[in-house]
DNA sequence: GGTAGATTTGAGTCTCACTCTCAACTGGAG
DNA sequence: CTCCAGTTGAGAGTGAGACTCAAATCTACC
Protein backbone atom coordinates (compact mmCIF):
# COMPACT_ATOMS: atom_id res chain seq x y z
CA UNK A 1 0.00 0.00 0.00
CA UNK A 2 2.44 2.48 1.03
CA UNK A 3 5.68 3.32 -0.78
CA UNK A 4 8.08 1.04 -1.03
CA UNK A 5 11.39 3.44 -1.67
CA UNK A 6 13.74 1.13 0.33
CA UNK A 7 16.24 -1.16 -1.02
CA UNK A 8 16.07 -4.76 0.42
CA UNK A 9 18.29 -4.52 4.11
CA UNK A 10 21.15 -6.21 3.56
CA UNK A 11 20.89 -8.93 6.12
CA UNK A 12 23.08 -12.26 6.95
CA UNK A 13 20.60 -14.47 5.02
CA UNK A 14 20.37 -12.72 2.29
CA UNK A 15 24.16 -12.14 1.73
CA UNK A 16 24.70 -15.55 2.49
CA UNK A 17 21.73 -16.40 -0.60
CA UNK A 18 23.28 -14.12 -2.58
CA UNK A 19 26.79 -16.28 -2.02
CA UNK A 20 25.24 -19.32 -3.41
CA UNK A 21 23.83 -17.59 -6.09
CA UNK A 22 27.14 -15.97 -7.08
CA UNK A 23 29.51 -19.71 -6.68
CA UNK A 24 26.46 -21.06 -8.68
CA UNK A 25 26.37 -21.69 -12.60
CA UNK A 26 23.63 -23.41 -13.58
CA UNK A 27 19.81 -23.28 -12.39
CA UNK A 28 19.24 -23.57 -9.01
CA UNK A 29 15.97 -24.22 -7.07
CA UNK A 30 14.90 -22.81 -4.12
CA UNK A 31 15.32 -25.89 -2.23
CA UNK A 32 18.68 -26.53 -3.79
CA UNK A 33 19.99 -23.38 -2.42
CA UNK A 34 18.18 -23.61 1.45
CA UNK A 35 20.17 -27.49 0.91
CA UNK A 36 23.40 -26.02 -0.24
CA UNK A 37 23.73 -23.22 3.21
CA UNK A 38 22.75 -25.70 5.34
CA UNK A 39 25.54 -27.42 4.26
CA UNK A 40 27.50 -24.42 4.46
CA UNK A 41 26.74 -23.97 7.63
CA UNK A 42 24.39 -21.45 7.29
CA UNK A 43 21.11 -21.26 8.88
CA UNK A 44 18.39 -19.82 6.83
CA UNK A 45 14.88 -20.73 6.74
CA UNK A 46 12.92 -21.94 3.62
CA UNK A 47 10.27 -19.03 3.84
CA UNK A 48 13.09 -16.94 3.94
CA UNK A 49 14.85 -18.40 0.80
CA UNK A 50 11.85 -18.65 -1.17
CA UNK A 51 11.03 -14.96 -0.42
CA UNK A 52 14.42 -13.47 -1.61
CA UNK A 53 14.59 -15.07 -4.41
CA UNK A 54 11.31 -13.81 -5.64
CA UNK A 55 12.43 -10.47 -4.64
CA UNK A 56 15.40 -10.92 -6.70
CA UNK A 57 13.40 -12.05 -9.52
CA UNK A 58 11.25 -9.47 -9.22
CA UNK A 59 14.13 -6.80 -9.50
CA UNK A 60 15.79 -8.55 -12.21
CA UNK A 61 18.64 -9.87 -10.26
CA UNK A 62 18.19 -13.25 -10.93
CA UNK A 63 16.28 -14.88 -13.82
CA UNK A 64 13.69 -17.20 -13.26
CA UNK A 65 13.28 -20.78 -14.63
CA UNK A 66 9.82 -22.83 -14.80
CA UNK A 67 11.19 -26.53 -14.38
CA UNK A 68 8.79 -29.28 -16.07
CA UNK A 69 7.48 -30.11 -12.48
CA UNK A 70 6.76 -26.62 -11.80
CA UNK A 71 9.41 -26.11 -9.94
CA UNK A 72 10.87 -22.67 -10.39
CA UNK A 73 15.23 -22.42 -10.50
CA UNK A 74 16.67 -19.39 -10.26
CA UNK A 75 20.25 -18.35 -11.74
CA UNK A 76 22.36 -15.00 -11.74
CA UNK A 77 22.38 -13.84 -15.16
CA UNK A 78 23.82 -10.62 -17.00
CA UNK A 79 21.05 -8.05 -16.81
CA UNK A 80 20.59 -7.56 -20.51
CA UNK A 81 17.53 -9.50 -22.06
CA UNK A 82 18.73 -12.77 -23.38
CA UNK A 83 17.44 -16.31 -23.24
CA UNK A 84 18.94 -19.70 -22.41
CA UNK A 85 19.80 -22.30 -24.22
CA UNK A 86 20.07 -25.62 -21.55
CA UNK A 87 21.42 -28.66 -21.59
CA UNK A 88 18.64 -31.47 -20.42
CA UNK A 89 20.39 -33.74 -19.13
CA UNK A 90 23.64 -31.64 -17.03
CA UNK A 91 21.76 -28.42 -16.81
CA UNK A 92 24.84 -26.56 -17.90
CA UNK A 93 23.26 -23.40 -19.16
CA UNK A 94 24.51 -20.83 -22.19
CA UNK A 95 23.08 -17.36 -22.12
CA UNK A 96 22.18 -16.54 -25.93
CA UNK A 97 20.55 -13.16 -27.66
CA UNK A 98 18.07 -13.15 -30.97
CA UNK A 99 17.13 -9.38 -31.94
CA UNK A 100 15.57 -11.29 -35.18
CA UNK A 101 13.11 -13.10 -32.06
CA UNK A 102 12.50 -10.25 -30.33
CA UNK A 103 11.51 -8.36 -33.46
CA UNK A 104 9.20 -11.14 -34.30
CA UNK A 105 7.58 -11.47 -31.41
CA UNK A 106 6.56 -8.00 -31.40
CA UNK A 107 5.37 -7.94 -34.97
CA UNK A 108 3.45 -11.23 -34.52
CA UNK A 109 1.91 -9.70 -31.46
CA UNK A 110 0.54 -6.11 -32.73
CA UNK A 111 -0.48 -7.96 -35.88
CA UNK A 112 -3.48 -9.85 -33.65
CA UNK A 113 -3.96 -6.72 -31.59
CA UNK A 114 -2.11 -7.52 -28.87
CA UNK A 115 -0.04 -5.46 -26.30
CA UNK A 116 1.91 -5.08 -23.78
CA UNK A 117 3.71 -8.14 -24.83
CA UNK A 118 6.35 -10.33 -22.68
CA UNK A 119 7.63 -13.37 -24.27
CA UNK A 120 8.79 -16.68 -22.39
CA UNK A 121 11.42 -18.70 -24.65
CA UNK A 122 13.72 -21.18 -23.65
CA UNK A 123 15.89 -23.57 -25.53
CA UNK A 124 16.28 -27.02 -24.04
CA UNK A 125 19.20 -29.93 -25.79
CA UNK A 126 21.58 -32.40 -25.22
CA UNK A 127 25.23 -30.33 -25.00
CA UNK A 128 28.18 -31.75 -26.69
CA UNK A 129 29.89 -33.36 -23.45
CA UNK A 130 27.06 -34.90 -22.49
CA UNK A 131 26.22 -36.50 -26.11
CA UNK A 132 29.29 -37.75 -25.82
CA UNK A 133 29.26 -39.06 -22.31
CA UNK A 134 25.96 -41.16 -23.80
CA UNK B 1 6.53 -53.03 -17.70
CA UNK B 2 4.98 -55.83 -21.05
CA UNK B 3 4.79 -54.08 -24.26
CA UNK B 4 2.28 -51.32 -24.97
CA UNK B 5 1.24 -51.53 -29.01
CA UNK B 6 -2.17 -51.30 -28.11
CA UNK B 7 -3.80 -47.50 -28.58
CA UNK B 8 -5.59 -45.83 -25.86
CA UNK B 9 -9.08 -47.89 -25.24
CA UNK B 10 -11.97 -45.60 -26.27
CA UNK B 11 -13.88 -45.72 -22.75
CA UNK B 12 -17.05 -42.97 -21.53
CA UNK B 13 -14.47 -41.35 -19.79
CA UNK B 14 -11.49 -40.31 -22.48
CA UNK B 15 -14.36 -39.48 -25.05
CA UNK B 16 -16.11 -37.03 -22.40
CA UNK B 17 -12.50 -35.45 -22.12
CA UNK B 18 -12.41 -34.86 -25.32
CA UNK B 19 -15.60 -33.49 -26.23
CA UNK B 20 -15.08 -31.26 -23.36
CA UNK B 21 -11.54 -30.44 -24.89
CA UNK B 22 -13.43 -29.79 -28.32
CA UNK B 23 -16.01 -27.41 -26.86
CA UNK B 24 -12.70 -25.09 -25.38
CA UNK B 25 -11.27 -22.80 -27.28
CA UNK B 26 -8.72 -21.90 -24.59
CA UNK B 27 -6.19 -23.41 -22.28
CA UNK B 28 -7.60 -25.17 -19.65
CA UNK B 29 -6.17 -26.66 -16.48
CA UNK B 30 -6.81 -30.29 -15.45
CA UNK B 31 -9.28 -29.34 -12.85
CA UNK B 32 -11.53 -26.88 -15.43
CA UNK B 33 -12.05 -29.99 -17.57
CA UNK B 34 -13.02 -31.94 -14.32
CA UNK B 35 -15.86 -29.01 -13.19
CA UNK B 36 -16.84 -29.10 -16.88
CA UNK B 37 -17.34 -32.47 -16.74
CA UNK B 38 -19.26 -32.55 -13.34
CA UNK B 39 -21.28 -29.55 -14.04
CA UNK B 40 -21.89 -31.35 -17.73
CA UNK B 41 -23.32 -34.72 -15.70
CA UNK B 42 -20.08 -36.85 -16.14
CA UNK B 43 -18.72 -38.34 -13.33
CA UNK B 44 -15.35 -38.98 -14.06
CA UNK B 45 -12.51 -38.93 -11.38
CA UNK B 46 -9.84 -36.51 -11.11
CA UNK B 47 -7.06 -38.84 -11.49
CA UNK B 48 -8.73 -40.06 -14.72
CA UNK B 49 -8.38 -36.61 -15.76
CA UNK B 50 -5.02 -35.82 -14.96
CA UNK B 51 -3.90 -39.13 -16.51
CA UNK B 52 -5.86 -38.96 -20.12
CA UNK B 53 -4.38 -35.47 -20.68
CA UNK B 54 -1.23 -36.42 -19.97
CA UNK B 55 -1.07 -39.27 -21.93
CA UNK B 56 -3.10 -36.59 -25.03
CA UNK B 57 -0.28 -34.50 -24.48
CA UNK B 58 1.94 -37.15 -24.85
CA UNK B 59 0.85 -38.33 -28.13
CA UNK B 60 0.68 -34.88 -29.10
CA UNK B 61 -3.05 -34.96 -29.78
CA UNK B 62 -2.81 -31.31 -27.33
CA UNK B 63 -1.06 -28.96 -26.32
CA UNK B 64 0.51 -27.91 -22.83
CA UNK B 65 0.83 -24.80 -21.67
CA UNK B 66 2.44 -24.56 -17.71
CA UNK B 67 0.82 -21.78 -15.94
CA UNK B 68 2.96 -19.37 -13.76
CA UNK B 69 1.72 -21.05 -11.19
CA UNK B 70 3.24 -24.44 -12.34
CA UNK B 71 -0.36 -25.32 -13.20
CA UNK B 72 -0.56 -27.12 -16.35
CA UNK B 73 -3.30 -26.01 -18.74
CA UNK B 74 -4.27 -28.41 -21.93
CA UNK B 75 -5.77 -27.44 -25.15
CA UNK B 76 -6.76 -28.98 -28.76
CA UNK B 77 -4.60 -27.49 -31.53
CA UNK B 78 -3.34 -27.84 -34.86
CA UNK B 79 -1.20 -30.70 -35.48
CA UNK B 80 1.47 -28.99 -37.42
CA UNK B 81 4.59 -27.74 -35.25
CA UNK B 82 3.26 -23.67 -33.57
CA UNK B 83 3.55 -21.38 -30.51
CA UNK B 84 0.59 -19.28 -28.65
CA UNK B 85 0.02 -15.92 -28.43
CA UNK B 86 -1.98 -15.76 -25.07
CA UNK B 87 -3.81 -12.62 -23.45
CA UNK B 88 -2.93 -12.68 -20.09
CA UNK B 89 -6.18 -11.22 -19.08
CA UNK B 90 -8.83 -13.47 -20.45
CA UNK B 91 -6.71 -16.33 -21.90
CA UNK B 92 -7.80 -15.72 -25.55
CA UNK B 93 -5.26 -18.05 -27.26
CA UNK B 94 -4.04 -17.28 -31.04
CA UNK B 95 -1.77 -20.23 -33.01
CA UNK B 96 1.03 -18.54 -34.63
CA UNK B 97 4.27 -19.54 -36.50
CA UNK B 98 7.28 -18.11 -36.90
CA UNK B 99 9.78 -20.34 -39.20
CA UNK B 100 12.64 -17.59 -38.67
CA UNK B 101 12.22 -18.63 -34.76
CA UNK B 102 12.71 -22.20 -35.50
CA UNK B 103 15.84 -21.60 -37.53
CA UNK B 104 17.42 -19.29 -35.03
CA UNK B 105 16.49 -22.06 -32.44
CA UNK B 106 18.37 -24.36 -34.12
CA UNK B 107 21.39 -22.04 -35.16
CA UNK B 108 22.41 -20.89 -32.41
CA UNK B 109 21.82 -24.69 -30.55
CA UNK B 110 24.26 -25.99 -33.34
CA UNK B 111 26.48 -23.10 -32.53
CA UNK B 112 26.71 -23.83 -29.06
CA UNK B 113 26.88 -27.63 -29.66
CA UNK B 114 24.19 -28.17 -28.33
CA UNK B 115 21.67 -31.14 -30.05
CA UNK B 116 18.41 -32.95 -29.89
CA UNK B 117 17.34 -29.50 -29.21
CA UNK B 118 13.79 -28.67 -28.72
CA UNK B 119 12.06 -25.25 -27.67
CA UNK B 120 9.41 -23.48 -25.50
CA UNK B 121 8.15 -20.43 -26.86
CA UNK B 122 5.25 -18.64 -25.65
CA UNK B 123 3.76 -15.12 -26.32
CA UNK B 124 2.20 -13.14 -23.20
CA UNK B 125 0.01 -9.89 -23.46
CA UNK B 126 -3.15 -8.29 -23.67
CA UNK B 127 -5.58 -8.61 -26.52
CA UNK B 128 -7.45 -5.47 -28.28
CA UNK B 129 -10.51 -6.18 -26.47
CA UNK B 130 -8.93 -6.18 -23.35
CA UNK B 131 -7.00 -3.03 -23.35
CA UNK B 132 -10.37 -1.26 -24.98
CA UNK B 133 -12.13 -3.30 -21.76
CA UNK B 134 -10.03 -1.54 -19.41
C1' DG C 1 -24.15 -63.68 -27.24
C1' DG C 2 -21.08 -65.05 -23.58
C1' DT C 3 -16.94 -64.96 -21.28
C1' DA C 4 -11.99 -64.52 -20.06
C1' DG C 5 -8.34 -61.47 -19.32
C1' DA C 6 -6.01 -57.19 -19.73
C1' DT C 7 -6.79 -52.35 -19.27
C1' DT C 8 -8.90 -48.57 -17.00
C1' DT C 9 -11.15 -46.29 -13.33
C1' DG C 10 -11.59 -43.56 -8.95
C1' DA C 11 -11.77 -42.63 -3.89
C1' DG C 12 -8.62 -41.70 -0.96
C1' DT C 13 -4.04 -40.99 0.52
C1' DC C 14 0.47 -39.02 -0.14
C1' DT C 15 4.09 -35.97 -1.77
C1' DC C 16 6.16 -31.91 -2.69
C1' DA C 17 6.65 -27.06 -3.85
C1' DC C 18 5.35 -23.17 -2.12
C1' DT C 19 2.62 -19.73 0.83
C1' DC C 20 0.92 -17.83 5.12
C1' DT C 21 1.02 -16.41 9.99
C1' DC C 22 2.72 -14.09 13.64
C1' DA C 23 5.73 -13.56 17.49
C1' DA C 24 10.55 -12.79 18.04
C1' DC C 25 14.49 -10.55 16.07
C1' DT C 26 17.73 -7.16 13.85
C1' DG C 27 20.07 -3.57 11.64
C1' DG C 28 20.16 1.29 10.59
C1' DA C 29 18.64 6.09 11.56
C1' DG C 30 18.68 9.48 15.00
C1' DC D 1 21.98 3.46 22.90
C1' DT D 2 17.04 3.13 21.44
C1' DC D 3 13.47 2.75 18.62
C1' DC D 4 10.94 0.49 15.06
C1' DA D 5 9.96 -0.84 10.35
C1' DG D 6 11.61 -4.39 7.85
C1' DT D 7 12.89 -9.23 8.30
C1' DT D 8 13.07 -13.87 9.92
C1' DG D 9 11.56 -18.75 10.67
C1' DA D 10 8.95 -22.70 12.65
C1' DG D 11 5.03 -24.71 11.68
C1' DA D 12 0.66 -25.19 9.70
C1' DG D 13 -1.93 -24.65 5.40
C1' DT D 14 -2.78 -24.97 0.34
C1' DG D 15 -3.12 -26.90 -4.08
C1' DA D 16 -1.48 -29.55 -8.06
C1' DG D 17 -0.54 -33.74 -9.17
C1' DA D 18 1.19 -38.83 -8.35
C1' DC D 19 0.19 -43.28 -6.46
C1' DT D 20 -2.55 -47.54 -4.89
C1' DC D 21 -5.40 -51.30 -5.62
C1' DA D 22 -9.84 -53.38 -5.67
C1' DA D 23 -13.72 -52.97 -8.60
C1' DA D 24 -15.57 -51.86 -13.09
C1' DT D 25 -15.18 -52.07 -18.06
C1' DC D 26 -13.64 -52.85 -22.64
C1' DT D 27 -12.00 -56.33 -26.58
C1' DA D 28 -11.02 -60.47 -28.44
C1' DC D 29 -12.10 -64.84 -29.04
C1' DC D 30 -15.18 -68.67 -29.06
Amino acid sequence: MTERSTALRPTRQRRAINDALAQATDFQSAQDIHDALRHAGEKVGLATVYRTLQAMAESGEVDVLQGPGGEASYRRCSTEHHHHLVCRSCGRTVEVTGPAVERWADAVAREHGFAEVSHSIELFGLCAECRAAG
